[in-house]
RNA sequence: CGGGGUGUCGCGCAGUUUGGUAGCGCACGUGCUUUGGGAGCAUGGGGCCGGGGGUUCGAGUCCCUCCACCCCGACCA
């Protein structure tokens, strides 16, 4: 990779005041994307998107341990599917992009471009089910989709975007629930196992909920700035859908029924996550288990005899342990490749040059604490990947850290502004549950509720803002 | 949609006030020397100055007009 200029990310860092310049700067200079010549819509380059393969093949594997199988519906809906559902339709209307000409033809209806695919799965779903047999229907499907976002950022919000979403069908509401919950359970796992973040897993209040939902579920992470990233969502979809789209089964009790419905989403909103949680001053820092390279081999004084020999030898053997390993055997100083790995976030480097190959050793930088040492050639491949996992179970902790010195418990609303003004991050706090009173807090403090956690917590009886009995104990933050 | 800003080589910018040969840093090519934290010297290549129209002997610079992008609001699963 070329660097652009001696603009370096040296002078930002991502607890500084410019979080959002660090943000963007760090995605450019990490090579990770580059704009469209349409609005919003970036194109992730190959080291971005290698991110994204790691984590949909192993969050797929999960989905395939919970029993769900993959499809693919269309990319274009007709308009009068999307409008079976009055509150869904009007959730999405501002932002669906339409086509209306097919070749030089205007059509008779328009087409809108998914902007979610519960309409045109649903549509399907009414003829695939009939019978309590062909339930549970459990499909999944890895897509893009389109929003016509008025203002967009790399990751976060991008008008077009990638995501799997998963769309179920059950015969009992207490099916559909547990599925609700068992995915986002999957969620939460999977973030924490395989992207080193702790989520809070909860319950959108009903303005934040999805527009067609029963209820929403949610994971949501606290980002460097003290923001929350709401990461991944689980929907119970009530009957609300299946009623729009005449999704009906006889069950063993010869009645006619509607079904319940579930679906559930993460995109690759998730990159801009593992960025804002994990980087430092030196850049991107990858989670182990995405990072496209787990290990880079640089050479030092590669054109003294042997070296480059001996760090193709490393190279065969961190391979062979099934290693993500480059070797970077590129004519640049080391000094310049060491900078350069660091930025793109490579968990692990290793060093090799005469010196050390005279010891049978090499030097081993970390790059979750940024530091140095000598490592015996002996077993290497074993140390790498026993310090994978342990960079892994670190950023995890390092993490979790941040975001619990940064969570506040309010008992009033003195503590709640308080709380909001000291440290850049989660309030937690008792809630009437009224979204009048949700409205207010918005306007007074720009905080919004993030959700209702599983792990409720007793803070006092009544609502922090208005007084009026408490339902629950809310998660408050600014939000991406 | 409101308010503000910016368009000059791949990237980052200066030049516009006061019109007069298109500049700088990085990146890129070549050669030699280098290589344990962003190497040095030498020598090259690359630009309808966002588009269109005007004023002028002459426009990156002045005027008109489009267009694009960025920031702050508003909006937003």
């Amino acid at each position: 990779m070329a660097k652009q200029n001696d603009g370096f990310v040296e002078h930002i860092t991502p607890q500084g005041e410019d979080f959002s310049r660090w943000y963007t700067d760090v995605i450019k200079m990490a090579d990770m994307v580059d704009y469209s010549e349409v609005k919003g819509c970036m194109v992730i380059k190959q080291y971005g998107y290698g991110i994204w393969e790691l984590i949909q093949r192993q969050l797929d594997d999960r989905f395939k341990e919970t029993g769900h199988k993959n499809a693919y519906f269309p990319l274009l809906i007709p308009k009068h599917l999307l409008e079976k559902e009055a509150e869904h339709v009007e959730g999405f209307a501002p932002e669906v992009a339409w086509v209306t000409k097919g070749g030089m033809e205007e059509l008779a209806e328009p087409l809108c471009i998914r902007p979610t695919s519960e309409t045109i799965i649903c549509s399907m779903y009414s003829k695939w089910v009939q019978s309590y047999r062909d339930l549970p229907l459990l499909l999944n499907q890895w897509c893009n989709v389109l929003r016509w976002e008025k203002s967009t950022r790399p990751f976060l919000r991008t008008s077009e975007f990638l995501w799997q979403e998963g769309h179920t069908v059950h015969a009992t509401q207490e099916e559909a629930e547990q599925e609700t919950e068992r995915m986002l359970g999957v969620y939460r796992d999977f973030m924490r196992d395989v992207l080193a973040i702790p989520v809070i897993a909860g319950q959108k209040s009903e303005k934040e909920k999805f527009a067609g939902a029963d209820h929403t579920y949610t994971v949501e992470a606290m980002m460097q700035d003290g923001k929350a990233l709401q990461m991944g969502t689980s929907h119970n979809l009530g009957q609300n859908f299946a009623k729009g789209f005449d999704i009906q089964f006889l069950d063993k009790d010869g009645q006619l029924k509607y079904a319940w419905q579930t679906s559930w989403g993460v995109s690759t909103r998730m990159i801009g996550g593992i960025i804002m949680v994990h980087g430092d001053e030196r850049g991107l820092k990858l989670p182990p288990r995405v990072a496209p390279i787990q290990c880079v081999i640089v050479p030092v004084a590669a054109h003294k005899p042997g070296v480059l020999e001996k760090a193709q030898a490393l190279f065969d053997e961190l391979k062979a342990a099934g290693i993500r390993v480059e070797l970077d055997d590129r004519d640049q100083s080391p000094g310049w490749k060491f900078n350069e790995w660091e930025l793109k976030g490579v968990p692990v480097r290793l060093e090799i040059g005469p010196r050390d190959i005279e010891n049978n050793a090499c030097m081993l930088a970390r790059r979750d604490l940024c530091t140095k040492q000598q490592a015996s050639l002996e077993g290497i491949a074993q140390t790498v990947t026993q310090l994978l996992d342990e960079i892994h179970d670190n950023m995890l902790q390092m993490a979790y850290d941040y975001r619990e010195a940064h969570t506040f418990d309010a008992h009033n609303w003195d503590e709640f502004m308080q709380g909001i003004e000291a440290g850049h991050g989660f309030v937690r706090a008792m809630w009437c549950g009224e979204t009048e009173c949700e409205e207010a807090i918005k306007d007074e403090t720009g905080v919004t509720t993030r959700c209702a956690p599983f792990e409720q917590k007793d803070l006092g009886d009544v609502c922090v803002h208005c007084g009026k009995p408490a339902k629950k104990m809310m998660y408050f933050a600014k939000s991406y």
